[in-house]
DNA sequence: CATGAATGAGGTTTCATTCAT
DNA sequence: GATGAATGAAACCTCATTCAT
C-alpha cells in the first residue's frame, strides 16, 4: 500500500497508491502550480511553500500528502510535459517524409511548442538542467530523458545509412541540437523579446547544413 | 562601497576595499574551494559550509568576511574561470588566421582547458546555467558575459562580411556553439568515460559545416 | 459521554456510545493492527497512519472515527491485552495451592503467553512503561494497572501472613518481578534468539529463594 | 572535519571536531538542558523546541550546530551520566572486599545516586529504555551499554566461582537487578513520595537472597 | 584577520484531527 | 460507516549572516 523509493527506506504518501495516468484534480494541480513556480523561479527556488501557495494550498503538506517527495513532484511533472509534448510533436514530425524534413519539424516544432506553453518547455529544461548523478530516486528517471534521446539517435543513424544524412556522430549531433533548443528555451524565459519562431528557423537551417549529405 | 546583495538587506563586508585583481591569498583560496565544490554539487549544493569545509576554515564566517554574500563570490568564481579561460584560448585562437580555423580552435579550445581544468569549466557551467533574470547584483554581471559573446559574435559578423561564412544569424549560431560546448562540459562532469576532445573535433567538424560558406 | 483528550481539546468521536465489551468488528480490527505495530515499532513511533495501513484502512480518519484520540486507542489495546492475559494465566495460576507454586506460575505463565502471543505481550509493555504521569485521560487507567498489582501485592502479603513467605516489602517484590518479566519481554521482542522459557524459569527460581521463608 | 555517522551519511555540525570529555560550555549546558526535560517530559516528547528553551537558546538551529543531531545529543546525555554514575559508584562499591557487599553497594548506590541526581538517572533510564535496535547510531551505543553489564556479570561470574554465589544464570540476575533499579527510577520520577533509599535497601536484601550460597 | 557562537528564516516531512461526500 | 482531502502544528535540519572575542 505504500511505495518504496529507490533507496529502499519508507516513504509513504497516504495517498491511495494507483496509475499515475489518471491523475486525481489535486494531484494535476499541484504539477500545474508547479510548473508555473518552476518557471518562473527555478528548479531550486521552487520550495513546497512556493508550490502550495501557488495551487491555493494552505499547507505545505498537503503536498507531501499527494506525493513522495520533492522528486516524486519532478518526476510527475516532467511526465506531465514529455505528454504533452509528445502529443504534439509526433504528428507534426509524422507528417514529413524526409528525415530532413523531419529533422526540421523536431526542431521548430519544440520551439513552437514552447511559444504555446511556455511554462511547462521552461520547467523540464530547469529540472533535467539541474539533474544531478547522485540523486537516487532520480537516477531510473534519467534513464527515461536518456531513452527518448536514444530513439532521435536512431533516427538520425537511420537518416545516415539511408545516404540522406552524411556521416557524424550521432550521439554529438543530437546533444548539439538538444543543447541549442534548450538554450533558447531558458534564455527566451527570461527575454519576452525573443523571437523563438525565428530561432527555430534559424536553428533548423543551422543543422539541415550541418548533417545534409550533399 | 557597498554592494546589496539580492535580497536588498544591506550586508556589507567588512574587508578593506580594493581592486579585485589584487586578491589576497585568502580570496583567492576560497574561490579555489569553491569551484571544488561548485563542479562537485552544482551550483545550489555549493553552500557556505560546504566551501568553508574544502578550504580548511573552521567556520563560514571567513567568508561572509571576504565577500559580499554568495551572489559577490560566484562573480569572483566566474570572474577567476574568464582570466583562465582567456589566458588559455586567447593565443591558441590567434595562432589561426582563417576565422574557420579560429572557430575550430576556440571549439576544441574549450574542450581541451576542460580536460585541462574540469573544475573550473564545470564551476563555470554551473553558475552561468543557473543564473536568473531577476537577481539584483548578478544583472551587470550577466550583461559581462554577454559582452564576452558579444564579441565572438562580432568575428561571426567578419567572417560572413569576409566572404568566409554564410549567411546565418550570428548570435543563434554563437549559442548554439556555447550550448553545444557547455552540454559537453556538464556531461563529462558526471561521465569520466565521455571522451571531450574526441567531441570537440565532432563539434568543430559540425560547426564547419553549419558556417562555411561553399 | 465524550472524553477530552490529553490536551483538553473537546474531541469527541462520533461512534455511538456502547459499552466497551462489545466491540464492533472494525474497532477490534484496529486494535489488533495497533498491537502489531506497537510490537514492532514502539510506542511512539505506532502512528496512526502506520496502524491504519496496517489494518488495511486506506485512510486515518477511521481510526479518529472509532476512539477518541490516541489515548483512547491505547487503553482499548491494554484493555484487550489485559483480556487475553488473565484468561490465560488465572486458570494456570489457580491449578496450584501453595503460594510459592503460584508465583513460580505466575512469571513462567507470563513468558509462557509472551512465546505464545509476542506482540500482546510487547506492545502493553511499551505502552505501560511510556506511561508518563501528566496524561490526563491516562491518569484512572494507570489506576486499574495499579490495582491489577494491588491484587498481587495482596497475594503475597497472604503469603507472608501463612508462613509460607518470608518478610519483604510486597510492593518492591511485585514490582521487582514485573520488571524482569517485562524486561525479558523487551528484549526478546529484538532479539529472537532469547530463550524465553528458559529465563521464566531463571526468574522463577531467583524470585522463589527471594521470598521463601525457610 | 566533519563526522560522518553510522550510515556513512554526511552530517556535520559545523561545530569543530575535539575530544568529547572536554565539553565546551555551551555543549554541556545544552546536554544539562537535555537531562532536565528529558527527565521531565520523556524520551520522545524531548524536542529540541523544548531543550532549547530550556538551555535559554533562541532558536533549535543551535543545537543542531552544536551536535550531529538527535542521537548525537543521546549519547551525550548517555556518555555524560554514565560519567557521572561512574564516579559516584566505583569507590562506593571499591570499598568493601566481598562480592555481596558489593552487590548490595551497588545497588543502594545506584539509589543513592538518584536520590541526589534524580534528573540524571531518569534521564538515562528514558533513553535506553527507548532504545530500538534498528536506530542506526545507537546501535554502536547500545553495544556500550551492553559492555557495561557485561563487566557486571562478569563480577557474578567470580562470586559464583569463588563460592560465594549459588549457581544462576548471571546474566538473567543481572538484567532482572538492573530492571528492578530501572522500575524505581521511573516511579519514583513521577512520585515525590517514594522512599527510593528504603526500596534500594528492600531491593539489595531480594538480590541478597536470590544470590547468597548459603 | 580569524574564530566559534548565535540567530532567524526557510526547507521538507509527519502527525492527529476534521470534514464533505 | 467509510473515504480521501485538507489543515495547522510541530519536528529536525540547513542556510547565510552577524557579532563578540
Amino acid at each position: 500500500m505504500q511505495a518504496k523509493n529507490s533507496t529502499g527506506k519508507q516513504t509513504g504518501s497516504r495517498r491511495p497508491a494507483g496509475p499515475s495516468f489518471t491523475e486525481t484534480g489535486r494531484r494535476a494541480q499541484i504539477v500545474a502550480a508547479a510548473i508555473e513556480v518552476i518557471a518562473e523561479l527555478g528548479y531550486h527556488r521552487a520550495s513546497f511553500a512556493k508550490i502550495a501557495e501557488r495551487a491555493g494550498l494552505s499547507s505545505t503538506g498537503m503536498i507531501s500528502y499527494h506525493f513522495d517527495g520533492r522528486d516524486d513532484l519532478m518526476r510527475e511533472v516532467v511526465t506531465e510535459v514529455l505528454r504533452l509534448a509528445e502529443g504534439y510533436l509526433r504528428p507534426r514530425i509524422e507528417a514529413h517524409e524526409s528525415y530532413s524534413a523531419r529533422l526540421r519539424a523536431s526542431i521548430e516544432g519544440n520551439l513552437d511548442l514552447f511559444a504555446e506553453y511556455p511554462e511547462h518547455l521552461a520547467a523540464i529544461t530547469e529540472i533535467l538542467g539541474n539533474l544531478r548523478g547522485g540523486e537516487p530516486g532520480m537516477v531510473a528517471f534519467r534513464d527515461t530523458t536518456e531513452a527518448h534521446l536514444a530513439v532521435q539517435v536512431e533516427q538520425l543513424r537511420k537518416a545516415q545509412r539511408a545516404g540522406e544524412f552524411r556521416e557524424f556522430d550521432p550521439w554529438v549531433m543530437m546533444r548539439a541540437i538538444r543543447a541549442a533548443i534548450d538554450d533558447v528555451v531558458r534564455r527566451a524565459t527570461h527575454d519576452p523579446e525573443l523571437d523563438v519562431r525565428a530561432a527555430g528557423r534559424e536553428l533548423a537551417d543551422l543543422f539541415e547544413r550541418a548533417t545534409r549529405n550533399a
